[in-house]
DNA sequence: CTGAAAGCGCTTACAG
DNA sequence: CTGAAAGCGCTTACAG
């Protein structure tokens, strides 16, 4: 630890620069930019001068200036959903791992879902001249991004594809994730299976749907129309959907998929409130599901694995390699708990 | 949206400058600096023909030397613990919004409990140059910003106090949550309560043991030397804690107070497995504690009112402000779902 | 209404 | 081994 600088040098609310500490240690500016950045060819006794100016002032390098000069600002930005959803806490611990390990800072936003504020969060981080950007995206046409790309900013999207440009992508088999999952569901015996998922525009509840016919499809069976209710991930719109299916006097659904984890986590308050067992299936792990009684089924992606791939093929870019945009998908994982073990009713 | 740059005019990978738009608008540096801030005194014409160098080129102002130039970057930092906790999801985003409506950008990173992680991240963004740090301390000795702050780096802190060093605070009141927690639980009829809490040395933990003593002296309940266990979260030696406490053979817990969300989870297990049914009381709400059976009652923390506060000081200091170093504490709730209105068992 | 010069705090490219 | 000059891409302060 340095000592303590001399009060009397310092002032307050002023930063001393290179060119204060180079006065006070009477040399030249160059010089102590060498001592800093310890670049070779400074005698020990004219380093300790300048190393004792530095500390008598209280100097710090500005890097925001050093990064002008260099051309990298050794940061890379993040724009996701939300900062608060915990799904993306380890995608975002991720992402500021590698960037540690490349001696970049991570900056990082909300979109909030709203692909105007994506916009304006991504284009003032190209402004800041980021070295790269990962985007979870929010709308589904990042065509704004292109003179940005085009001017050299390397861009990778994760969890969702990009929208009408070409750009790396790492996303999670929703396609396969879903099919596995529903698959499993059958295999348990179930027939009449219910979906309840995100809304479709978005492309990973586009394919987990897809996936859902698709493993229906491969067990020949039939897939009533009020089986598949995509939309809102509201609780009320989501209840009210799981209450429908359930009580259909005709084909009742005996299980349900649940496109996300925030639909899970309602699917599991409805089937709470109700006697008959029903199984249940969702996509997305989520804390306590073990907990629960009985405990749930998911279709569980790696989060963190979503955001080193995408994080290291950032700083692949970064380090020079060209190679086209790329779609990389990594697989998910079926993790049985019991509620997707439970069999059909009657 | 503007229309597409001229390809002719883009070169991959450059990045063209003010000075690039102004020879090709045949007009001066300054003037293109007037378009781009939208500053009076341009004619519409001359505007116009800036515009349309700026679109032909894809100009995007350069904020990296904007801000070096203005003094201010027009961001702060966080540095927090993990920014993969969910706890800290709330904050984090807070501390976000608060940042969004003053126009900044926010860098953050992970201490990852590691007080000289802390201090290389806190020190990296100091020589960024953000306009303020928000810290949630891994280490308990901050004297290494002192330097920083006289030279005018705003500081709060968060969640847990600084150490050695003179500066605002914002932080969850541990003490009277704990002790309302445990009243709780006396209320209820309970009389030998064991208190599982994480290390002492962190302040917060230190202080729901002290919480936890204070309860029990208000109700005149003396304390065995057996059931208070501080020390690691970690699940074995909060599990084997437990099982000490539950299992004494003379004085039997008939109730558990846990020290954090993490204490809590792991109890919620252990209580799982047994039969004789436990009160248990947890500091820290934590997501589907409601749908757990029983479902569990925790002394809740507002951790987006932390950051929000946090980052109001924060603001408020850099728009001038200079009250003294203050520690603002807010309100926990109480918030009974079950699990803490268990009556004693026998 | 418009623009040339100086400067923000560093690094780069050179010269001694 | 050391340092003066130029420049990164802007804004500020000033002059016309």
């Amino acid at each position: 630890m340095p000592s303590a600088p001399r009060p009397s040098e310092l002032r307050y609310g002023i930063r001393p620069t290179m060119k204060d500490v180079a006065a006070h240690a009477g040399v030249g500016l160059k010089t102590v930019s060498r001592v800093v950045n310890r670049e070779p060819g400074v005698t020990p006794e004219t380093e300790h001068r300048v190393q004792a100016s530095i500390e008598a002032l209280g100097f710090r390098r500005n890097d925001s200036a050093r990064v002008l000069r260099k051309g990298r600002t050794a940061s890379i930005g993040l724009v996701l959903e939300d900062l608060a959803d915990p799904f993306y806490g380890p995608l975002n611990r991720a992402v500021e791992e590698v960037a540690r390990t490349h001696g970049a800072l991570l900056i990082n936003g909300s979109s909030a879902e709203d692909p105007e504020r994506e916009r304006e969060l991504a284009l003032a981080l190209c402004a800041r001249r980021v070295d790269g950007l990962v985007v979870i995206p929010a709308g589904d046409d990042h065509r704004y991004l292109e003179p940005e790309i085009r001017a050299g900013m390397a861009t990778v999207f994760v969890d969702r594809p990009a929208g009408r440009i070409d750009a790396d992508v790492v996303l999670s088999d929703s396609f396969g994730g879903a099919r596995a999952g529903v698959a499993h569901l059958i295999a348990h015996g179930h027939r009449r299976i219910g979906f309840i998922g995100d809304h479709p525009h978005i492309h990973t509840a586009a394919e987990r749907l897809r996936g859902y016919r698709a493993a229906m499809a491969e067990a020949a069976l039939p897939v009533a129309e009020a089986w598949t209710a995509p939309g809102s991930t509201a609780p009320g719109r989501v209840a009210a959907a799981a209450e429908a299916m359930l009580d259909d006097a005709a084909e009742p659904v005996t299980a349900l998929f649940a496109g996300n984890n925030r639909v899970t986590v309602t699917l599991v308050r409805v089937l709470a409130a109700r006697t008959r067992p029903v199984a249940l299936v969702g996509f997305d792990d989520f804390e306590l599901a073990d907990l629960l009684r009985p405990a749930v089924t998911v279709v569980a992606q790696d989060a963190a694995a979503l955001g080193r791939v995408a994080a290291e093929r950032l700083f692949d870019r970064l380090a020079g390699a060209r190679p086209a945009a790329e779609r990389i998908v990594l697989p998910t994982t079926l993790v049985p708990r019991g509620s997707g073990e439970i069999p059909p009713a009657g």
